[in-house]
DNA sequence: AGCACGCCGACT
DNA sequence: GTCGGCGTGCTC
């Protein structure tokens, strides 16, 4: 004890920093809390923003200069900076965003940065490229595709590189190389221009007519962006009511203004059908950001982000952690969606970040959804948040005929799940030539494998949870697990007693077909799941002969829910209404409104009129009756009375630990350590309450136990504050890690 | 996050 | 005797 004592105060003297040295705190892409120091060489400056490259270790690192107050670090210890790295400074605005984002998400301020540089490449030295101009050629002498080569030359007058060529000239690169060979093109070294800003116009390609109430949304919205002030609007609008269009209004306006725009959609909604609408609109391509990005992609993508070159960006929620020097405006497009949450590495909401970062850089930010978000109706209701609302639909789509099924005076024979009600309103589309969909959210042939004989269920090894039994049309069948993937061949007799007695249980989409098939034997069924729907040519295909009237039943999981419309589709059947609300956490009500909404909003979208129908156990569920009476507004305010009620989110701030390990006694030891020294609030009243440990719903996940906590605080309360006041006193042995996820979206 | 250092088991 | 397992601790 006493030795440690003086060895503790022997280290730690004062340092003197040299008053001719430089130094600067530069922040490393790298889970640490704070910045490093490091001497900056004579004859360098550097600004705060600045990416700079550091020795770090025994490697090299970038980095950004965070701050220039010298800490009292041992001089022999601190190294010297190598250079200032050719890209544009991060701004203040986008500085304080990240240490905004580590802040409230209890992320190191490091990992934060790690988003943000996302792609070492784009900061290392610009290779320069070799170009080819064009040399001495007789071009009378020219074979056909040597003489496009020339035309390409002369056309562009700059040095091309032999792809460049190749791919401009329409010729394989061989042609260009034998021209290169004979002499006919000479190497000249493509030069790198800074800051150099491509030629670019907003064309006001609006094909589109506004109507009056679009007209007046698109004008605030406008002026919004004029203002270049911090806002956050919610675009309320029906589905078909153009909210795109409108919101396109106020893109528009940002491009002109000279300003950045960033548009995020749910990675899902990415696809190059909505690319092209958006060249169709504004006449340039805009620049993509998602996790399907190729190396070269994203470096290049990062490079034009950083330079301000690319001018509209349309991505994933991780495109909202890259350093915009001009952004001037940020739409959050189906802004209810829960694919904006990121839960692994630093977790997130993306929409939430969004609001942040146009408060940081004073700038409009825009939220669209067809069905939005407790959380945003509630930030609209206290004024945090403006409201626009597109309650028509236009053209002459309507709402469909809603009704229920009571399942439970339903007598269905075993393996039987289509109720009388729902074959009925199948034969009648069949009857009429209509199509059909059923909607079960449910993968694979069944969820549930046992045996009759000793009761053996089929589980996952590396996860708490019953394999999935698949039965492709060909092939064998096999069993999976949805949570890690593992996949094993099913096998004919059970593996622990070897009766031949395996009985599925419960329906899946395949099982669903078979029962579909045998009731409608004359039926054309398309099945719809991502399973079955392969790549992206075969899901054209499906979806070609749905619109084309090929098929008459359309089976499908939550994937048909999204961005597919079928003219002919005027009955949607939900064969398993409640499934959603399996599990009841804290938002399951929610979902399953809004998956279910989306899904009936399927049928009767054009001259046609639609009807749902919906298979429950709860007719007289809130869900349901909001549903049946088309009434979303009364839904959400029901669904806000319980949460406060209750004292849930949004009138309280909740977040979750999640500890995880090897061994589940490990793990719950550690989480009973957290336990003991809890920031609990005891009395009538308390501020912060902790619930739990308790073992994750799913208690193995990927080979590893989890247990959880939840912490629970008035809205008052820096709920960040005590988590990292909480788990700083506890150390975490290696192996083991604890998680925390502020307003956590999932509870497994 | 990487990476090296360090201390214990099965092998040429 | 050595190769290599991954636990622990450090990186300005």
């Amino acid at each position: 004890m006493f030795y440690h004592a003086l060895a503790s105060i022997s280290n730690n003297y004062q340092y003197i920093v040299s008053m001719e040295k430089k130094y600067v705190q530069i922040l490393l892409p790298k889970p640490f809390e704070v910045p490093f120091q490091y001497e900056v060489p004579e004859n360098v400056t550097v600004e705060l923003g600045d990416v700079v490259e550091v020795p770090f270790g025994r490697k090299y690192s970038f980095g950004v200069v965070w701050s220039f107050e010298a800490q009292n670090i041992d001089p022999a210890k601190v190294k010297k900076m190598v250079r200032r790295v050719d890209t544009p400074a991060f701004t203040s605005a986008f500085r304080k965003f990240i240490a905004w984002v580590s802040n409230y998400n209890v992320a190191p301020l490091g990992s934060v940065l790690n988003m943000a540089i996302s792609v070492n490449a784009a900061l290392e030295l610009i290779k320069l490229k070799t170009g080819y101009v064009l040399g001495d050629v007789d071009v009378k002498q020219l074979t056909a595709k040597r003489k496009l080569v020339v035309e390409v030359l002369r056309g562009v007058n700059q040095p091309l590189t032999v792809q460049d060529i190749a791919m401009r000239a329409s010729v394989s690169d061989a042609v260009v190389r034998a021209m290169i060979g004979k002499d006919m093109l000479q190497e000249q070294e493509i030069d790198f221009v800074e800051g150099f800003v491509p030629e670019f116009s907003v064309q006001d390609n609006t094909a589109f007519v506004l109507s009056d109430e679009q007209k007046e949304a698109a004008d605030v919205l406008i002026s919004k962006v004029t203002d270049a002030k911090n806002s956050t609007t919610l675009l309320d609008g029906v589905t078909g009511s153009g909210k795109t269009e409108v919101y396109f209004e106020a893109i528009a306006q940002a491009l002109t203004d000279g300003k950045q725009v960033l548009i995020l959609l749910p990675e899902i909604t990415l696809t190059t059908q909505l690319m092209a609408r958006f060249y169709d609109r504004f006449g340039f391509m805009p620049t993509n950001w998602h996790s399907g990005l190729t190396p070269a992609q994203r470096r290049e993508g990062w490079r034009e982000i950083a330079r301000g070159e690319a001018r509209l960006i349309v991505g994933a929620r991780s495109a909202l952690m890259l350093p915009y020097p001009e952004l001037g405006l940020i739409v959050v497009d189906e802004e209810h969606e829960a694919a904006f949450k990121q839960e692994d590495g630093v977790v997130y909401h993306g929409r939430d970040m969004a609001v942040a970062r146009g408060f940081m850089e004073n700038i409009p930010v825009i939220l669209a959804s067809a069905s939005p978000s407790l959380e945003t109706v509630f930030n609209v209701q206290n004024g945090k948040y403006d409201c626009l609302q597109l309650p028509n639909r236009f053209g002459v789509a309507t709402l469909p005929d809603t009704s229920v099924v009571d399942m439970r005076l339903e007598k269905l024979g075993a393996r039987h799940w289509l109720s009388a009600r729902m074959k009925e309103e199948l034969t009648l589309n069949l009857d009429n030539k209509h199509q059909s969909l059923l909607y079960l959210n449910r993968r694979g042939y069944a969820p549930l494998t046992l045996c009759r004989t000793c009761g053996h269920r089929f589980q996952c090894p590396t996860c708490t949870a019953w394999l999935v039994l698949h039965k492709p049309p060909y092939g064998h069948g096999y069993l999976q697990c949805h949570h890690c993937g593992h996949r094993e061949s099913a096998p004919k007799t059970c593996p622990k007693c070897d009766s031949d007695t395996l009985a599925p249980c419960g329906p899946g989409v395949e099982r669903l077909q078979e029962e579909v098939a045998e009731a409608f034997p004359h039926a054309r069924i398309a099945m719809m799941t991502s399973d079955t729907i392969g790549n992206l040519e075969r899901a054209q295909k499906t979806v070609s002969a749905i619109e084309n009237g090929e098929v008459d039943i359309i089976i499908g999981t939550q994937m048909i829910a999204k961005g597919y419309n079928f003219p002919k589709l005027t009955f949607v059947g939900v064969v398993d209404a409640d499934l959603g609300l399996e599990g009841g956490d804290l938002r399951a009500a929610e979902r399953t409104y809004q998956l279910l909404h989306q899904v009936a909003g399927r049928a009767g979208r054009y001259e046609l009129k639609g009807r749902a129908l919906f298979q429950t156990y709860m007719p007289d569920s809130i869900v349901m009756q909001a549903l049946l009476e088309h009434d979303r507004d009364q839904f959400n305010e029901k669904e806000l009375q319980r949460r406060a009620y209750s004292s849930v989110p949004p009138y309280s701030r909740m977040a979750a630990l999640i500890i995880s390990g090897k061994t589940e006694k490990e793990v719950y030891a550690l989480a009973k350590q957290l336990a003991a020294c809890a920031p609990m609030d005891r009395g009538a009243n308390p501020k912060i309450r902790v619930l739990g440990p308790a073992p994750a719903p799913m208690l193995l996940l990927r080979n590893n136990y989890r247990y959880r906590m939840l912490i629970m605080a008035k809205r008052e309360v820096n709920i960040q504050a005590a988590i990292r006041d909480w788990i700083s006193h506890v150390k975490v042995p290696s192996g083991m890690k604890v998680k925390v996820d502020v307003d956590p979206y999932s509870f497994m």
